[in-house]
DNA sequence: TTAGCTTAAATTTTCGAAATTTTAAAGGCG
DNA sequence: CGCCTTTAAAATTTCGAAAATTTAAGCTAA
């Protein structure tokens, strides 16, 4: 569980393991539009792959919950909702919460390290992005998945991990959608380095509290961004 | 999500489908033992299919934390491990709390209705177990686990609730393989009597305080089975 | 003996096409 | 004109075997 996804190699050693992999990360990224039908031939021919391996990395695609299948009507791009997202979000509080508090109590040395060089990747990245625009955007989004993962990988529960890392990728799918760029632009940065504060110092509550506070926050904007899609849409 | 499992559909319209469920069910009762290794010719033969559908079958699995998958090493189930149970237990504690409180606040009279009739069905079978004896323990597995589901049914959070089904697949994994039939055995029926007098009368605290003692009860008769077993092999 | 190398067997993975099912179109009728 | 049935096209699902990889066995040499 080393791989920043819940399960799967870190290196794709089969067809299956590669489409599987480009497919994830083309459905988070919102390349894949929610929703949307996946017709096999027209996936073969994108991912290059044959019928056999691409139907292995969309089943487990559905067991990521990143896609859904239909019996014999075949599959789909999961769709999005407002209010699946406020029920990710909610029960996102909940598992990051708990698995910050038991990261802040267990976590060593070496989980402060982490932490601290992550935020510092961070932090560069978020700097390129004020100077050189969208184009380093990717690389942030990287950026922040890591940050997040080392506040909580000393948790030492391999399920709040993987329920968090689940949580994460389909929130990331509605910030992806909802906003290109606006994350990096709020004042994330002095959250971020709030959270990081709290956490070294130890401060579960307050680690805690910020980190919900973070989550709502984020959320705000991409329900706004949501809701006004929704009045262009009508 | 009206099945019992996270996802896939309620009656199996694919091949697929229809050795997914059935290995899943497997799986979850010790009938493929933990850790072993699926061989793909021998499953093919055992379920009656081809190597498409099964392939398609165990990668849905791998999703489901029930197997795991190396590169062009196969499937295996998914091993177990007293770390692992500790883990499941801390953070089903977690879960199932968090969603009974919610049901128990959300739960409308057709809630209330469900769970008595669950506890209805759920009684009735301990005294046939009582009786009968293994047999029909099966039957009791199945009503343990809509009693439990139908506690939580009102939770009004689809991810609460398949992230609480995922690990109750794990815990009752553990369960069987770990202890034939004393989990009907102990006092077990108590415990879900006081449970839903509690739910039903709205004592949010009471009822999560006893759900958490409830899975810790169980959880001890586990360990300890697994412990027994452990000395067994030395 | 044991470690390393070679070869054979077993197993997984993938392909390409046939079989099945769904979806869309066309035709006929009240 | 709308609705139901029939027919054709499109798409999914499955099979059977070839290709690629891993595992085990046999053999040689230090």
């Amino acid at each position: 569980m080393t791989d920043d996804q819940a399960n799967g190699a870190i290196v794709a050693k089969t067809l299956a393991d590669h489409a599987y992999q480009r497919i994830r990360r083309d459905i988070v990224a919102g390349k894949l539009a929610p929703g949307s039908k996946l017709r096999l031939e027209a996936l073969t021919k994108r991912y290059d792959v044959g019928m056999s391996p691409l139907r292995e990395a969309l089943a487990r695609l559905v067991g990521d919950a990143l896609a859904v299948i239909e019996g014999q009507r075949g599959f789909w791009v999961a769709p999005l909702s407002i209010e699946e997202f406020e029920d990710i979000t909610r029960v996102r509080g909940l598992i990051e919460t708990e698995a910050m508090q038991r990261s802040i109590e267990r976590g060593g040395p070496e989980w402060e390290t982490a932490v601290r060089k992550a935020y510092d990747e961070l932090s560069r990245l978020e700097r390129k992005l004020k100077k050189k625009g969208d184009e380093s955007l990717p690389l942030w989004e990287d950026a922040n998945r890591r940050f997040h993962e080392a506040l909580v990988a000393a948790c030492g529960s391999p399920w709040l991990i993987r329920f968090r890392c689940m949580l994460y990728d389909q929130s990331e799918r509605y910030r992806r959608i909802s906003l290109t760029r606006s994350a990096a632009d709020r004042c994330v940065h002095d959250e971020h380095e709030a959270i990081v504060e709290a956490a070294l110092s130890r401060q579960v509550l307050k680690a805690c509290r910020l980190t919900e506070l973070h989550l709502r926050r984020t959320a705000d904007v991409v329900r706004e961004a949501l809701a006004a899609e929704d009045r262009k849409r009508a």
